[in-house]
DNA sequence: TAGCTTGATGACAGTCACTGACATTGGCTG
DNA sequence: CAGCCAATGTCAGTGACTGTCATCAAGCTA
């Protein structure tokens, strides 16, 4: 047995993520979070470079997964393909976790600072897949447009499959989305 | 004459510019900023909800602008064509400003607060385009899907635009970023 | 085994963004 | 002229975040 308990990140995520459903995300402090998971202010900050950061740690998971799925597409496929099937690949994950997904989005919808960290990290998936698309020999700006647009119907489709009631599924919803988008860019 | 100086809000604006220029956004602090517009750090927040919101005080405009040109194209077009035509209507004013925006767009991307920032003003410009949308009776998900592309078509041709070492036409870059859209859409 | 190193944590002081409450001031209105 | 008002100033406070040094148990080394 250690010196301290183990896990001490992940009890400060746990610790995060209640006192944020439980009574805001403005109205809980650092030291608050901090006390729950048994450690003290400036430990979470070693563990997390701020207040919203622990809310995203799983986003580069996601980002090395949807790089890992476009990179894995046949050769030569039209990149908006290949930007559909590493979407749907990415989606597949949260399928059994909608409740969950659904907590932590009410949390980061309910805050504008939050709402903030979520785009950046979006933005950071739109560049790592535009750059994995140039890796393909995608030419610019097709590359940056297909990831662009793709992380737009990413957006909506999640949009989606949380808005709705049932949840529905999340990869079919994103596939449908990306034909909807190749619909209205046809000038349907 | 006033018992003020007129126009504290834009030597503010000016202040806080040159000082994020001259130094960085982070190394500034409000104070200073405040103190070279001659005011005090309380008024720089009566006129300035944050620290980088002094930066985009002209996203509102834009908006404005942007859901006014896409109101006014002709009944019927598809919905593709009215975002296209409503980026190129916002973009024509950015012409004569390129240096300016050129300096403001290095501070910006200099630091991620102020990247996230105007990540949230470029979604809300995407959120204003899918209601105009919604309201020339585009149906979900077309609207919110023309919408999320055409900001991502938009975030591309700036980039493009501030880039290159001329500048160019901006909305040329975006009318060409927008068919190169439809081609990437159809698998090209 | 005694000593040294290491890594996670605690303690503490400090800066700065941001807020609430109240005071000040000079022009404008009745 | 009295009073109001709008923009600003003053001041105290909270909380996020940082730098620095101390602590202490586990493991390594001689």
């Amino acid at each position: 047995m250690g010196r301290w308990e183990p896990n001490a990140r992940g009890r400060l995520e746990q610790a995060a993520l209640e006192l944020y459903v439980e009574r805001g995300y403005e109205q809980t402090t650092v030291a608050e979070i901090a006390g729950r998971a048994g450690l003290t202010e400036r430990t979470f900050f070693r563990h997390f470079a701020d207040k919203r950061e622990v809310l995203f740690a799983g986003a580069g998971t996601l980002r090395d997964d949807l790089v890992s799925a476009a990179a894995q597409a046949p050769p030569g496929a039209p990149p908006i393909d290949v930007v559909a099937t590493a979407l749907a690949a990415v989606a597949a994950p949260f399928q059994g976790r909608l409740e969950s997904v659904r907590r932590r989005q009410s949390v980061i919808e309910a805050n504008a600072e939050l709402k903030e960290r979520e785009l950046i990290k979006l933005a950071s998936l739109s560049a790592a897949l535009a750059e994995t698309l140039r890796e393909r020999g995608v030419a610019e700006p097709a590359a940056s447009l297909a990831a662009e647009a793709g992380i737009g119907v990413f957006k909506v489709a999640f949009g989606r499959w949380v808005g709705e009631p049932g949840g529905g599924e999340f990869a079919r919803i994103v596939r449908e989305a990306v034909d909807e988008l190749k619909a209205v860019a046809a000038g349907s």
